[in-house]
This record gives C-alpha cells, structure tokens and sequence, in this order.
RNA sequence: GUGGCUAUAGCUCAGUUGGUUAGAGCACUAGAUUGUGAUUCUAGGGGUCGCGGGUUCGAGUCCCGUUAGCCACCCCA
C-alpha cells in the first residue's frame, strides 16, 4: 500500500474549508468587478528567465524550479505580478490604458511553513497599470475595505506607508541608498524591541543620531493626521519626502470622504514591504484580533512594473488578499461555519417505489433555483436525517408514502426539529413555492 | 535554509522509575424502534503507539536519524 499523504506546505481542502474559500473567492469577485476590474489568467508556468531576477534573490531561492520533457528551463509562478508584468509587456497594446484587472490564481513558493503559511497558497490581485493617478491608489484602499467588509470581517486595519516618505527621511539624514537594509531592520518593529532593532540599524553603521530618528519616526502612532504632523519635520528639505507626505494626506482625504472610518485605516510609517519594486504607496493590512497572523492584503504603487520586458513605462496600483492566510486566521478565530453541504434542501428517500416522483420533485426545486440534495438509498429515515443534519442541510423535506396519497409533504428544519405540513395535492409548483418560502423565511 | 517544541484510534487526550493481550470520552457501524436525526440501552469495527534504526531479557516510554505540524530567524499572502 502506498502511504496517502501530501506535501509539506500542500493542503487538502475540505467540504466545510472548500466552501468557506469559495464563498470568498466569489466575494472578491464582486467586489473587485464592481470597481470595473476585469479578470484575467495567465498560466502556472513560466519560462524561468521571466521569473528570475525580478524580485529579490529571496523570492528566486523560493522559486519551484525544474527542466521540462522538452528540455526548457521552467519555473512555477510565486506570485501573480510577475506573471502579470509580462502579460502586459505582451497585451498591452491591445488593452489600452489604464487597465484595471484581477486575478484570482494559485502560487507556489518553496520556503519553509508556518500558521498561514503554506508552500501552495491563492492570491487575489487587483492592479490598475498605465497610470499614476492618486485616484488609482485611493481607489486600492477602498477595494480592500469593501472586500473586507463583504467578507464580513469588521475589526481590521489598513497601515499605509509612502515609500518616499522613508526616502525622504535617509536624504535629510544624508543616508540615501542605505533604504534597503534600513527597511528591513525597520520592519521589524511590532516583532522586536525598538533597542534590537536600533542595535541592529547600529551595526549597519549608522550614526546613532540618525537611529535615534529613524526608530522615532517608524514609531509614531495615533492618528494619520497626527502621524504626518510628526513626519513633516522629518523630511523637510526633500521634495521626495514632502511628495510622500502629501500622498498621503491626499490618499486619507480621499478614503474620509468615500466613507472609510478613521479607525479602519492607519498612516503607519513602519510598513515597509519587502517587495523592491515599490515605489510609493505601499499597504498592509491586519486583523484587529489578530495581528500576529500578519498581513492578509498587502501592495503598494510601483513605477514601472514591465521594466524587463518591455520599453513602454506601466506605472501602476494594486493589492492581493492573501485568501489562505486570512482563512487561516477565520478559522483560528472560530468564525468559519461548519456546514460541509452546499445544499439547501435534502429530500429524503422514503418510498422505493416512489422514485420517479422524488426525481420530479428534486428536479423541480432545483429549476426554482434551489440546491437539493436526494439520497440516493432508501435507507431508514431516521439515518438520512442524521446523514442531513450532520452536513449542515438546514432542511428535510419527507414525502412518504402516506404523504403522496393525502398529497401533503413534511418540511423539516433539521436544527430546530420543527416540522411544517405542506398542501400540495399533487401540484408540484405548488410544492416548489412552499419549499422555497418555508427556506426563505429562515 | 538554520534552531527549539511536538507526534498514541476519525477527533480530543490518558498511559506511573522501560515490564504481560495499549485505554477513555466523543465519533462511527448494527440492533432495541419494519416512517422521523442531537437522549437512553446493547453489541461491534477501528491503533505495526508518525516512519526507520539502535540500546535492552523486554521500548508507546531511553538514544540517533527521518518525515510532518507548531514556534523563532529570514521573508512574506
């Protein structure tokens, strides 16, 4: 026998996990083609030179790398941009800009796992390239907080940072250049003290003064319009920096007069991304209850997303929700359902010589759109309803032998054991309507 | 990729300084109840103790390796 089992960091996905990732992934859909954004896809695999090189030397070491039949040197995507970057160095000239698309699609990263972090894992990007308008990266926050809240998570936070605004920062100090490392020991504040992490900026050579104003500014906290209060200072003197903080104050106008509430939304000068090819705004967002998980929709605004592959500058805006982290947060924090059935009725299978009217019966809630599910043994009643019940069918419908005589059927709904007597006299749009309000109703 | 912790039935876990046929609750199957599930009773199935070596008269228990999960580093969704 051949032990069953799956790859470290590769997951089965469940009935009650599957839907509860659907029903997001159906949520993100709406949302993001409500704000015009139109899907794409792109294939799994990519020739290894258009994924190398792009990110960092991290993202290439993570990279599921292998030579195919053909002898092709080919890489599995670890992200949804890169791929994108080359489907717009490609399409480009067809589509027109701007042009606002999302993709839904798995990645595959080889690095080590922990809670939320998997080896294969979905994304679901929105970008809007060709563009730098500063509507294009409000309109970025205000997806993520309709997507949320569609999702129907309420305690979250959205940090934004401006890229230049830390740029601005290192060419007051007279540190420019040394951004790289600097964000990364800044990054880690909220994870390390702040005297770890000044140790840190210390054995990078940096003067302790400018330490001292570094840590000062990644830590400022309260409201954004305190926040770039304090950040002002900071930068005055580079016109980068200023252009930072003037995004941003632009960027949380915007998002006060969409509706967004004050405390859904951060100016949070430590968010730093990884990812080098950002260049302005940059996002991450957080569950309130919790942080630790880390972020489960990030992004930013980047100059040039194609730079490699094609001469025609695309600057552009764009954000994914991680969907697994953030299931595996749900889940964590007991808010996903159990329910492992996308049925909404489960007809029970009473009398074997009744088939051919159970079909009609199935067949006629399902035209009036309902989900129904008909057993397909003639088992005891008693076990069918366990079988539904378990599941998480929220009702039976039981027409025996009896019932099909006196042209009744009984309604049930399985979690209050309540039971509702349907007059029918045969007439199955009669049957239907009944089923369907009796479902409605609760 | 590096380090730490963990691994016993489908699930949650007992298992005493190494000592006979490894247990419990829940779940599952069948029946009591030939047409109604979460209660009750009865019976039953299910574990080469993650896997592979070693020490020992004897290993679920000790040692080494390995795989997987969790945590930290790194990075990130």
């Amino acid at each position: 026998m051949i032990e069953p089992r799956t790859l470290k960091g590769f997951r089965d996905h469940l009935p009650a996990q599957a839907l509860a990732r659907e029903r997001i992934l159906d949520v993100a859909r709406r949302v993001y083609r409500s704000y015009g954004f139109a899907p794409i896809d792109t294939p799994a695999l990519e020739y290894l030179e258009i994924l190398t090189g792009k990110g960092s030397e991290e993202t290439d070491k993570q990279l599921y790398r292998f030579t195919d039949h053909g002898g092709r040197q080919v890489g599995m995507r670890f992200d949804l941009t890169v791929p994108f970057a080359r489907f717009c160095a490609q399409h480009i000239a067809t589509l027109g800009t701007p042009f606002k698309r999302y993709h839904m699609a798995t990645v595959w990263r080889g690095e080590n796992t922990q809670r939320g972090r998997y080896r294969e894992f979905m994304q679901c990007d929105f970008d809007t390239i060709g563009t730098t308008s500063p509507v294009a990266d409000l309109e970025m926050v205000l997806v993520v907080h309709d997507l949320l809240r569609a999702i129907g998570i309420e305690r979250f936070t959205i940090c934004v940072n401006d890229r230049r605004v830390l740029g601005g920062v290192l060419e007051v100090l007279g540190l420019t250049g040394r951004s790289t490392e600097v964000l990364r020991s800044l990054d880690k504040l909220g994870k390390a003290t702040p005297e770890a992490v000044a140790e840190e900026l210390g054995g990078h050579g940096l003067p302790s003064e400018a330490v001292g104003r570094l840590l000062g500014m990644a830590q400022l906290a309260g409201p954004a319009a305190d926040v770039l209060a304090k950040i002002e200072p900071l930068v005055a003197g580079s016109a980068t920096g200023q252009a930072g903080v003037a995004a941003l104050r632009a960027l949380m106008a915007g998002a006060t007069a969409a509706g967004v509430p004050g405390e859904r939304l951060a100016v949070d000068p430590s968010i730093a991304r990884g990812l080098d090819y950002y260049t302005g705004i940059v996002l991450e967002t957080f569950l309130d209850e919790l942080p630790t998980l880390g972020s489960i929709c990030s992004g930013g605004r980047y100059d040039n997303l194609a730079g490699l592959y094609t001469k025609q500058a695309l600057p552009g805006v764009g954000a994914s929700l991680g969907i697994d982290r953030l299931l595996a947060g749900l889940e964590e924090l007991g808010r996903l359902s159990a329910v492992e059935t996308p049925a909404d009725v489960f007809l029970v299978f009473f009398d074997e010589t009744r088939l051919a009217d159970y079909l009609r019966i199935a067949a006629a809630l399902r035209a009036a759109g309902m989900a129904v599910e008909f057993f397909p043994e003639a088992k005891r009643v008693g076990q069918q309803l366990k079988i539904a019940a378990k599941r998480g069918v929220p009702a039976a419908l039981l027409v025996g032998s009896d019932e099909f005589v006196a042209g009744t059927a009984q309604f049930k709904h399985l979690a209050t054991q309540q039971s509702t007597t349907i007059d029918w006299h045969g007439d199955l749009n009669v049957l239907v309507d009944a089923v369907h309000s009796l479902i409605v109703s609760h």
